[in-house]
DNA sequence: ACGTGCGGGACCCCCCGTTTGT
DNA sequence: ACAAACGGGGGGTCCCGCACGT
């Protein structure tokens, strides 16, 4: 029989309260007693409401990185300045390093690449379109010449994101957020480099 | 009772077997049953060399820890000066970007932060020994000139480090090369900016 | 996650069928395979119901030791006198004598001694709660002289349930019936001594 | 391929150091890993000088068995009179009533009597022997004039009997040693009763 | 001959993701 | 939306052989 979903509000408030646990155990470590224990819901509910476990998971993942892409929005229209726009980014991500699991798209990137092909096509999307959206940041203030004309913007782009996920990385295992703090200097510091005025 | 190991080569046999499994499916994601049909053992025969799942992981990770770093040291023995020792890095860690499941510092850093105490601790000596050993070839090319005297070493230690992990964990997810590439090239820019000559 | 228990019929169900398995095999003797066998649920059914194996013998016991209690007062109650009542505990045993696995108590107790403390402490409430059900019309039947004053109502009544627990031994292992027979004419003749009139 | 047994002292030796260990644990209880553990010998060792488990547990049943008949044999000949050399048997079983986990005479019973033939009869034949080695003592005292000319040999025996093991198992589920020596004396007076002279 | 080292595989208890009846 | 049952798989232990040393 197709699986027919039930009520959106009880999807959504699936989602939103197992978004963190699956972050923080991965698919493969949660379980749906996981989410019948934190949802104070039926598996026969989650049931209703998702096909499997696994839709879940996605549906928490596009869940978790709209969120970010929500808040990483809000800094950029704060910004009037492109270079300010940009490096809001990395007070997002700042906000972020609480309690929450790290980075969703780190977190299902790693586990997924090898192992979920649904999940990592869904991480990788969630990359590329940083990365589009990062280039279109500097392509934009190239053209107002706040940016260096001679700006590889892919090239920077990709070292500022591969800078905030290495730095989420290190510092979250070492459990050392000096680490964090060092690595997104350097981070604002290419962005620095690239701006035609100090 | 206490558990008493059998014969080494058989217990280096399931590790040396296991290896590149689970640092593809990670600890949750792999079960003795995929070890297994991997090592064609029994189980009889596995929990006779390791006390539990657990500890065949902790000795996969070190397994894997160490064949990175064995493969580090050769690079670095291999190149006479400082710059080109830490570039060796880079030369390395492009070799492994085959298909043996990305960095195992980066998969079991991740996977581990939220769920696995034990591991986490291994992958974060394994993080701090990786910066310490970076900085050790800094500050030794700072005092034969190699380096600038002004050079920030554990800064410049963790870009290097953010950047190899973030280029890993986005060119893996996206199945694109060429990211990892471009990121590299950046790491390699960072220690020839610390250069005295070029 | 804290364990809820689901349809008590079910739950009353496999308590029922396994009640004479956990009472001929023992608790370390049955598994939950036997368990499915003779239930033919499942073991998520089972385990649906119940926290662990350990439960269900413990749920297993206390039923084994109702059943018993229930046939005994009904016994006592069905007779007038208190020598009659003491006198039909024997007339109980008799008819328990069948192919249950013999007495629940001495079962347990022997059991789980030395290896479950849980069992034993419930075994040893179950004894004492006898001993004290015994003494009661030992010292009713005092009260209104149907037995001796000087009585040691104690000591009959340990006694009595040696003599029991001893013939049911010996002749449940010699397969010997008419060793059963002999003992219980003892205890029939223990409480005849005090009694003050034939 | 046929079974040949091995040196007799290392099988003597298994046999000593696990009796202790069926005699708590029983025979569905004590695991093979535990024999290696207590005796520090390997599962290899054990099995060259047992056909397997079974035969361990008849053997240890064996030695349990005969170990208590020499302690009660030791009783017997150190009395004169017939009277008491059979409340020697009490002295014996009260010594025993120490940290080895019981009379193993009735945890074998217990255990075997549903589940293991074999088991059974033995503990069945040690039963028997003790019923017949105490008619004997009753009728040579009979014959002696010692005892009552119409005393019941088998109703004494089996009433002597079934109050030891009947103390036991009470004393010992609820680790009060006063109810054993209660019952005790009760069997102390089933024997006086049947004496001529006081 | 005898003890050991080590591998085998069936089975242990328990939990998983899932379906069904209501 | 839930309660309840399902059956396969999770990690781990069981009893047992076999081949090697001594």
């Amino acid at each position: 029989m197709k699986f027919v979903p039930r009520s959106e509000a009880t999807r959504s408030f699936i989602i939103e309260t197992t978004a963190e646990l699956f972050n923080k155990k991965g698919y493969a470590g949660t379980s749906i007693a996981d989410l019948e224990k934190i949802t104070k819901l039926t598996k026969g509910s989650i049931y209703g409401n998702f096909e499997n476990k696994e839709q879940v998971a996605l549906a928490v993942f596009d869940y978790n990185l709209n969120r970010l892409q929500e808040k990483i929005k809000d800094g950029v229209h704060n910004n009037a300045d492109y270079k300010g726009k940009i490096l809001s980014y990395l007070v997002t991500y700042h906000s972020l390093q609480g309690s929450y699991g790290g980075c969703p798209l780190q977190n299902t990137a790693v586990e997924a690449d090898d192992t979920h092909e649904g999940l990592r096509e869904r991480a990788s999307a969630g990359l590329v379109c940083w990365k589009d959206s990062l280039m279109e940041l500097i392509r934009a203030g190239m053209d107002v010449n706040e940016f260096k004309a001679d700006t590889n913007a892919e090239k920077i782009a990709l070292t500022f994101m591969a800078l905030i996920e290495g730095a989420i990385l290190i510092s979250r295992t070492t459990k050392n957020r000096a680490y964090f703090e060092t690595v997104l200097s350097v981070a604002s510091d290419t962005i620095e480099g690239i701006c035609t005025i100090k």
